[in-house]
DNA sequence: CGCCTACTGACCGAGGTGTG
DNA sequence: CACACCTCGGTCAGTAGGCG
């Protein structure tokens, strides 16, 4: 049985967009034939791939692998094409393509950038897309394949995907230097949802299991800028508050070690820029949290 | 009630195939 | 080569159900 690459495109498509009128758009096509394209390929399989109602469209497992089938399939196009292109430009040793990281906030800035930064500058044909999300987000987007890589906090268990430790932050309390004004009790956190503060006292033991007020401030260098102006204390992993002269990690606490994973489908083949990401961010990770 | 989602039916056009 | 027919895949218009 051969599968027609029109309904696979289609199938990918819907998939990634998790939504039959955006793929359609996407497409280029009408929302009935893009409708009839995947209904043709599920009779071919003798199966369904999505679950439709009325609030959308969700995946059955049989999708799930097709959607490997598809990002494998594009990887391999990719890569001929890369050769191509190479082959008929002599720059043999030329990286290039899209590469999509999902990550949290705190790794972003002050990990993932210098982990990558030499890669990126050596080739300038990667087209690099990285993006914050909320921790609970991240699974979500690797599996809809919004993204190549996610960085977490934790192993993702979706089935088939690679969970790689590549190194722990260490969360302490910081405060103000110079600012005093009696906002002690209060910690400053992303959004209610976020559980870093409430994870960390927690952890400490009994005795300092204490109470606490909670501010929210929804980014990470919004939440140093106002810890910095004396708003109050905050969770925040001790590699953030380099160069930052006017915090200071207030003592008596037992840091806390949170490991971080690098996460992404296993596949039977990957792209040589892919390979080259992976490998940037887990030396790069190690290097950065230690 | 309006908006958004996907599905169905009617119809149309392009391309392939058979026949004279 | 020209024509007729068929198949496939497209669009448009309308429908139904859930949600805010």
């Amino acid at each position: 049985m051969k599968l027609n690459s029109d309904q696979l495109n289609a199938f990918f498509e819907v998939a990634k967009r998790g939504s039959f009128s955006k793929a359609a758009l996407s497409l280029a096509l009408s929302q009935p034939a893009l409708s009839l394209r995947i209904q043709k390929l599920e009779q071919q399989l003798k199966t369904s791939l999505f679950v439709r109602d009325s609030s959308g469209i969700s995946m059955t497992d049989a999708g799930e692998k097709l959607l490997l089938h598809c990002q494998l399939r594009e990887n391999i196009e990719q890569d001929i094409l890369q050769d191509l292109k190479a082959q008929g430009s002599l720059a043999r040793d030329s990286i290039q393509g899209i590469v999509r990281i999902a990550g949290f906030s705190t790794t972003m800035r002050s990990v993932l950038i210098p982990s990558l930064h030499e890669l990126i500058l050596k080739h300038p044909q990667i087209q690099l897309e990285a993006f914050i999300r909320e921790m609970h987000e991240l699974p979500a987007v690797l599996k809809r394949s919004e993204a190549d890589f996610a960085i977490s906090e934790g192993p993702i268990t979706l089935g088939n995907v690679e969970n790689i430790l590549i190194g722990h932050e260490e969360n302490v309390v910081i405060e103000s230097k110079k600012i005093i004004s009696g906002r002690e009790d209060i910690y400053l956190d992303n959004d209610s949802e976020d559980q870093a503060t409430f994870n960390f006292f927690k952890a400490q033991g009994n005795g300092k299991n204490k109470k606490f007020k909670r501010n929210y401030l929804d980014e990470g260098n919004a939440i140093l800028d106002a810890v910095e102006l004396g708003w109050g204390r905050s969770i925040q992993p001790r590699h953030l508050i380099e160069g930052r002269n006017n915090l200071r990690i207030v003592p008596g606490f037992k840091a806390i070690k949170v490991p971080i994973y690098l996460n992404y489908f296993k596949q039977p083949f990957y792209l040589k820029i892919h390979e080259l990401v992976r490998d940037h961010i887990k030396t790069g990770f190690r290097r950065g949290l230690g």
